[in-house]
DNA sequence: ATCAACCATGTAACATGTTAGTTGGAATTG
DNA sequence: CAATTCCAACTAACATGTTACATGGTTGAT
């Protein structure tokens, strides 16, 4: 026998579906987001709804405006340059301590993670890919062992990955270009070489930023549904 | 005329409120909250208080446990480690942003700061000194710009905050040599010294740390009402 | 035809009712 | 007396009702 754990509640169900229709790009940028709407869609009440879009909102996903309604978040520039910016120190923070403290388990984790966005690539299946590269960066973050600053990276993540759907069609990122930077991040980490890594990784971020400004000068204001 | 800001929501104000109580150690660590007794208590209904609850339970500073109640943060002394270097990471990043991008507004501030500092030590005001502390380092993340680290940032330093009123009694912490520190900070800014500037917050974050974690020791559970 | 007052509708904020899980202590059993 | 069962009280989760505000279209006056 072992301790079960709680099973979610509806709240939680409900916060990851909302996140992941964002995510997924089911529900578009600066979409409405009607409390009563959504509970009728689950089939549930409004109040788990509203926890859920109250924690999203928390998290940057949604906005809430008072009396009007909830909408799917609408970055802008700076916003895009900003979570860039924070994504950036967290994971270049993050891959010292795990080299430091996690290398086994950072290496094996980076290779696997590395394998799969290659499978991915050979198929080829870009949801695959970018499963792959979301959890390579994930690696990162949980090779810190610093749960305060993996909750905040997780906290951070979801409006990239919610970009990253929304501004490319399909394979518009260079995928090709994206395997070899993380796979010589991965070989700066087996040689313990942390400036060379911190290094690569914040110009694969900067890769990132620059294709999303692009993606997003091409997709001014979309406000549909 | 010029264009109201929205009254703050109820939820909004008993955030606030819990929240304050929690840090200037009204409601000691690990007591519990019940939503109809908060809710009694400030002469409002719960929902809101629910609202608030769930948003200092993201913020880290409350653990709502289902159907049990909810209680305030108890920190290991993992957790302190944690959040200090949590803070460290973050400190570094926007001054060396800080100084890049708003050296002017950065050194007027952290003045500003000191000054206040000085005078609540003269005083001497141990409590307006805290709040000159906080004012600091808060100054060096607006510094940065950006909004997404200083967001972050918020979220969680009123830890570290309720840490401190929590495991100091009065001026339990070495408010002198704190006091030298934030000035050295405040020089290596002038001077326009980055890397002098970063060592000196991490070794004064790290004194923090160690002021917490003799705290921590000294005072192990404390589960009172 | 123009414009402003008005009203119907939609919204989240907030209040309150209901339900199911948790807990601590009293009653019961050995 | 000790251990267990059971029950009453408490709790947050969830459902639903009410209210105040926002909005967009209609109407009526000019």
């Amino acid at each position: 026998m072992q301790p079960i754990e709680q099973p979610k509640s509806l709240m939680e169900v409900t916060t990851g579906k909302i996140r992941d229709a964002i995510v997924s790009g089911e529900l578009s940028l600066g979409s409405k987001l009607s409390e009563q709407r959504l509970a009728d869609m689950l089939g549930i009440s409004r109040s788990p709804v509203r926890d859920a879009l109250a924690a999203l909102q928390i998290e940057g996903l949604v906005n809430v405006s008072p009396k009007r309604g909830s909408f799917v978040f609408t970055p802008d520039m700076r916003d895009v340059d900003e979570l860039c910016e924070h994504r950036t120190i967290l994971e270049i923070a993050a891959i010292r301590m795990g080299m430091d403290r996690n290398y086994d388990k950072l290496i094996k984790s980076l290779e696997e993670s590395c394998d799969a966005m290659q499978r991915a690539l050979d198929k080829p299946n870009p949801k695959n890919y970018s499963i792959a590269d979301d959890q390579f960066h994930k690696f990162i973050l949980d090779a810190s062992g610093n749960r305060s600053i993996i909750k905040s990276y997780n906290h951070t993540i979801s409006r990239a990955k919610a970009l990253r759907t929304h501004l490319f069609t399909i394979f518009d990122e260079n995928t090709d270009r994206s395997m070899g930077e993380h796979i010589q991040i991965l070989e700066a980490c087996r040689n313990k070489d942390s400036d060379l890594a911190t290094t690569l990784i914040a110009k694969h971020i900067e890769h990132l930023a620059t294709a999303f400004r692009i993606g997003h000068s091409n997709q001014p204001t979309d406000t549909s549904t």
